[in-house]
DNA sequence: ACTAAAGCTGACTGGCCATTCAGTCGCCGC
DNA sequence: GCGGCGACTGAATGGCCAGTCAGCTTTAGT
C-alpha cells in the first residue's frame, strides 16, 4: 500500500547514472549494455530488465542528464537576490563555469549527444523540444522578474529568450568541442555582453573560479 | 605523366556524395557501407577500395560536406557589393533561407553529426575546429571590410566573428530540430538584429522567399 | 516455515555488418 | 595477342552485441 521505497527504483537511477557516464565515456553510438551493466557491478540482462531495449535506456538516460543539469543550475540561481545576478549566473555555469561540479560540466557533450539522436529519435527530439522550452521559459522568467524589479529595459522577453538561449548553445558547443578561443571567460564575456547591451543593465567584474 | 583525369577521381567523389547522403538519411551511427554502395550503384567492397575503412570514409563525407556547405555560400557573398549586404546575407543563408538548395539545408543536420563526432574521433575534431576558423575568418573579414568602408562601428572583429559564429550555430540547431518557435524568420531576425546592434548599421527588410 | 513474486544471472542465439579474398573483366601499351 | 594492371565484384569470415530464456536467489507477506 504505501509507496514504499521500492528498490528497483534506486537500481534504475544507478542504471541510468551509469549509462550517462557511458555515453560521456563512448558516445551515443559506442556505448553498449554490457558497459552499463559492467559500471553497476550487474549482469547485461539486468539492464534490459529494467529497461526494455537499448533505444529506451538511452534516450531515457539523456533526458535524466538533462533534466539533473538544468535542476543543478536551477537550484542555484534560487538562492540568489536579483535578475541580474540570476541571469549573469545562469550565463556563467552555462558556459562551463569551473565551480560547477565536474559531473555537471560533462554534460555539455550529452546536448551534442541528445541532439544527433533527437535528429531520427521521436522521443527524443521530443524531450529536447521540452527541455528547451523549460530553458528558455526561465530565461523569459527572470528577465521578466528584472523588468518588473526595473533592473532591466522593456523589450521583447520571447525573442531575448530565444536570442539568448541560442548563443548559449553555440557557445556551448565550442566550448565542449575544445575550441581554445571559446575558454569560459571568452564564452561569459560574450554572453554577460549580449544580455547587457539587449537588457541595459551594467556589466561587473567576472565571477572568477573557486574551488 | 599528364594527371589525366583518373576515372577513381570521380568515383571517389561519386562515394562520398553518397555517404553523405546516407548520413543524412540514417546518421553517423546508423549508415552502412553496404547503403552508400547501393547509392553508388556498386557494392560494398568497392566502397572499401577506395576509402580503407568505414571510419574514414564517414569523416571525409562530413568535411566534404562541410567544404561544399561553405563554398557555396562563400561563393554566392562574393558577387555582392557592400559589407552590409555580405553579412545579411550570410547569417540569412545560415538560418536556412529558402533560396538555398535542398541539399545544402540538409548540411545543418550534418553539423551537429560533425559535432558529435568530433567529441571522440580526433581527425573529425581537427576538421571540424579548421572549418570553423575558416568561418570565423569570413566573418571577421567581412567586418574590417565594412568597417574600412565605414559601414560599420569599431568594434573588436574577434569578438564579433566569435560571438556571430555562436549564434549562429545555435539558431542553426534550433531550426534544423524543427523548433517551430526558430523558423527562418526568426532566426534572421535574431541574427541580423544582433549584428546591426552591435555594428550600427541599419536593418532593412528581409529577404523573403524566391523561386 | 511456505510461497510467490521480484530481483537477478550465465549461457545462448540470431542477425548484422565491416572487412577480406580470390578472383573476373576490360583496357592499354607493346 | 599478350601481359599486366586498375577497377570491380560475390561470396565468405569473423566478431560483436542486443535481446531471450530457463532457472537461481532473496525478500516479504501470511
Amino acid at each position: 500500500m504505501a509507496p514504499r521505497p521500492k528498490i528497483s527504483r534506486k537500481r534504475r537511477q544507478e542504471i541510468l547514472e551509469a549509462a550517462v557516464e557511458t555515453i560521456v565515456e563512448r558516445g551515443v553510438c559506442g556505448a553498449r549494455i554490457a558497459d552499463v551493466a559492467a559500471r553497476t557491478g550487474t549482469s547485461a540482462a539486468l539492464v534490459l530488465y529494467y529497461f526494455e531495449s537499448k533505444d529506451r535506456l538511452l534516450t531515457e538516460a539523456l533526458a535524466y542528464a538533462e533534466d539533473r543539469f538544468y535542476l543543478a543550475i536551477f537550484g542555484e540561481l534560487s538562492g540568489l537576490e536579483t535578475a541580474t545576478d540570476k541571469l549573469v549566473r545562469l550565463i556563467e555555469l552555462s558556459s562551463g563555469h569551473e565551480s560547477m561540479a565536474p559531473m555537471l560540466r560533462e554534460d555539455f557533450a550529452l546536448w551534442i549527444e541528445l541532439w544527433s539522436r533527437a535528429l531520427r529519435d521521436e522521443a527524443a527530439a521530443r524531450k529536447r523540444a521540452a527541455g528547451d522550452r523549460r530553458w528558455r521559459g526561465t530565461i523569459a522568467d527572470i528577465v521578466r522578474e528584472g523588468q518588473s524589479a526595473g533592473e532591466f529595459d522593456d523589450i521583447d522577453v520571447e525573442d531575448f529568450a530565444m536570442h539568448l538561449a541560442c548563443l548559449l548553445d553555440g557557445v556551448a558547443v565550442q566550448h565542449v568541442l575544445g575550441d581554445p578561443q571559446a575558454s569560459y571567460d571568452h564564452a561569459r564575456r560574450i554572453g554577460v555582453a549580449m544580455a547587457s547591451r539587449y537588457l541595459g543593465f551594467a556589466v561587473r567584474e567576472p565571477a572568477t573560479a573557486n574551488t
